[in-house]
DNA sequence: TAGATGTGCAACTCTGAAGTTGCATCAAAT
DNA sequence: ATTTGATGCAACTTCAGAGTTGCACATCTA
């Protein structure tokens, strides 16, 4: 399940999540499908079914995708909520970059200033 | 150098570069300071300055920091633009999902009615 | 009930990346 | 000129994870 946790794990999760190609192929199908199992997944991609399970399994722990059963196959849903999350994350994160040089520059001009 | 590349390949950079722990305090540490060099960020982590400095060129070629020589130093700056760059990619991916998912929610919903 | 289809579990291989150590090189300071 | 402190290069070890195969189990269908 896409469990419960603090936002930094959470971030973390995804980030360590999306850093694979193939799981990203795998996402673009799955959001273009808007609903597919394992097996039907497998179809479309490299790998073979096995391998797309195990990145499933990492993206429902990331809470990017979730899956239910549905009589004998479990099919998988995208998730917007986390990924949408992440990117504020990292939006907020760039923000406090930029921030953080505009005042290092400010003193630094500041003792140049003094130092003449 | 944070190379010239298209906008897809920049962000698989940053999304492999973010998807390390190390990396990201890294990166912390390195916003915190403004500007700082391999062996003093090594002094303030859990591992030699050689792993520091692969992880430097890492970001490096993810855009994420640039650095540049001071004599016999060299001095690294984080750099916002494609952190923030792959924030709005992300967004934008979330923003798909979700109307992805509200069409074949959609569909779904109209199927049902003419059903009955 | 049998056969077919889909999922779950486990053991295995293999490559890449994170980290280390050692040494060479180059610039600065005394 | 020597010594000191910083970077650069290279070989090496280690380990997680991406992928595979094989088989067992569950569920639908004819």
């Amino acid at each position: 399940m896409g469990e419960r946790r603090g936002a930094a794990e959470a971030v973390d999760g995804v980030l360590a999540a999306l850093a694979d190609p193939m799981r990203r192929r795998l996402l673009d199908l799955l959001a273009a499908q808007g609903e597919a199992t394992a097996t039907t997944l497998a179809e479309r991609l490299p790998v073979s079914r096995q391998a797309v399970v195990k990145h499933l399994g990492v993206l429902d722990a990331a809470g990017l995708v979730s899956g239910g059963r549905i009589g004998r196959e479990v099919r998988y849903t995208v998730r917007p909520a986390a990924l949408d999350a992440t990117a504020r994350w990292m939006a907020a994160l760039a923000d406090d970059w930029d921030r953080r040089l505009a005042t290092i520059k400010r003193v630094a001009e500041a003792a140049e200033r003094d130092s003449r």
